[in-house]
DNA sequence: AATATCCGATTGTACGGACATTATTCTTAC
DNA sequence: GTAAGAATAATGTCCGTACAATCGGATATT
């Protein structure tokens, strides 16, 4: 278990006069090596007396830095031992692209879609409960059957008020996210979303799509998207066959 | 905007020969403050310079203690105003055993539970997946039948790993939570955790526990828990009643 | 009275050194 | 050969100092 060397590493120098910090200016630097690739999980760094010196400061800051790549999950240390890479770079908690495309892309399959179902029209009594609070706003309605390969997943229906971005069924959201959509072209930033997981079993609808038997247990996820002002944006219902989908969710440290 | 005087506080003294770094009996010894209501939200700690001297410690023990109450929420700093105790102490976004005692009163409902089974061992074939990376690990392991006023809930089944806290069984969980213990008992600190959510259908011992009847969908909710080492400590398989309970999560961007 | 300036208090950043603790590796004794 | 012990290497704890940045209030100026 050999460390890597300070000459395998193209570390940046910092900048003393920089109002930034040095110790952050250091963060960013090995977080930089660790998403490019030229650190790997499992790798061992340097030790820390090395970097400091490589680094150009004292021992002190050189640990203010790794203490806080430590407390973000960066990297592991152990007395005695060494410095760490971390398995998996911390990601945002928060997805803006689509996870479903990116879910079924991790698991080494290629998805795709159909629609069942589309239309332009306004909230009425018949909309998800989440969405009467706008009654008559004007919406736009998606219902799609989405695979992982050749295999139904997710039957998805989703109402999208559309009172602050007029057209948007202009869009193929085959191609796009929702939310890269929203914000490139209407400068909608997206603020918050939570998800409701549920479990029941399938009836004679998600039967036929998902094929699966009656009475198969199917998570029901629904999805509720706000926007920073306040306003929901989007709700979707979702049907999942469980024995091939599971949602997964990781929360980092305080 | 006054800070609170040192002969104010009934701080009490640090061990420097105990193995336990100073830092974290002088956090244990604020948290103590804080919680007993010694000190309160929008209080003014001391200055760390005062504090240090009452301790007896050097300022860069104090100001480790202080910057490891930040990251854990109980204090916010600001430089040129003071340290301030915020309004909610610590809260478990974190705690297993908490957070279904939260949810339940959330609901208006009494949480209570019920204990299966118990065991001190260690980590075999037949634990979790999740927990392999540690054979032979000792491991406390804990199958609950958890109430909503009367009716059940959920089936639990927990192994924590001891390796890092020995006699962790000695505390009383129904009293504490898991991520409080490990932080003042062990000075471990919670760095991140996973859910994974499918749905299965209630099988026999299902049925009995949960009174439902056989092929009734539950939701299976599978927590891991990882500290700042990187290590696993924690591994709980739960399935709930579908009709009683929701997962839900918020994400909030950036 | 309103504005600008200074100053003290407090936290933030950064340097240095000393020794402790932990894990690994190497040596030695049997 | 194996096991105990010693040396080594790495992180962890703790101390000291110096100066910078920030904030609030007091003072001075207009």
């Amino acid at each position: 278990m050999v460390s890597k060397k300070i000459a395998e590493l193209s570390l940046q120098q910092v900048n003393h006069n920089s109002p930034v910090p040095l110790y952050h200016q250091i963060e960013v630097d090995l977080q930089r090596l660790m998403t490019a690739g030229e650190l790997l999980p499992q790798d061992v760094l340097p030790p820390e007396i090395e970097l400091s010196r490589a680094y150009g400061v004292g021992r002190h800051t050189m640990r203010m830095a790794l203490s806080r790549l430590t407390s973000a999950g960066w990297i592991a240390r152990q007395a005695g031992r060494g410095t760490f890479v971390r398995e998996r770079p911390p990601r945002p908690a928060f997805y803006l692209d689509d996870s479903f495309t990116r879910q079924m892309a991790n698991m080494g399959m290629v998805a795709h879609s159909r629609v069942l179902d589309s239309a332009v029209s306004v909230i009425d009594a018949r909309s998800p409960a989440a969405l009467q609070e706008h009654p008559g706003a004007p919406c736009f309605y998606l219902a799609r059957l989405r695979y992982g390969d050749a295999m139904p997943i997710v039957l998805q229906y989703a109402h999208i008020i559309t009172e602050r971005c007029p057209h948007l069924e202009q869009f193929d959201f085959g191609q796009r996210s929702l939310y890269e959509v929203l914000s490139t072209e209407y400068a909608l930033v997206v603020q918050r979303l939570t998800h409701t997981v549920s479990a029941v079993a399938a009836d004679r609808v998600h039967m036929e799509h998902l094929r699966v038997r009656r009475g198969t247990p199917l998570l029901l996820v629904k999805t509720s998207v706000f926007l920073d002002s306040g306003d929901i944006i989007e709700h979707t219902t979702s049907y999942y066959r469980a024995d091939r989908y599971e949602y997964s969710v990781t929360r980092t440290g305080a």
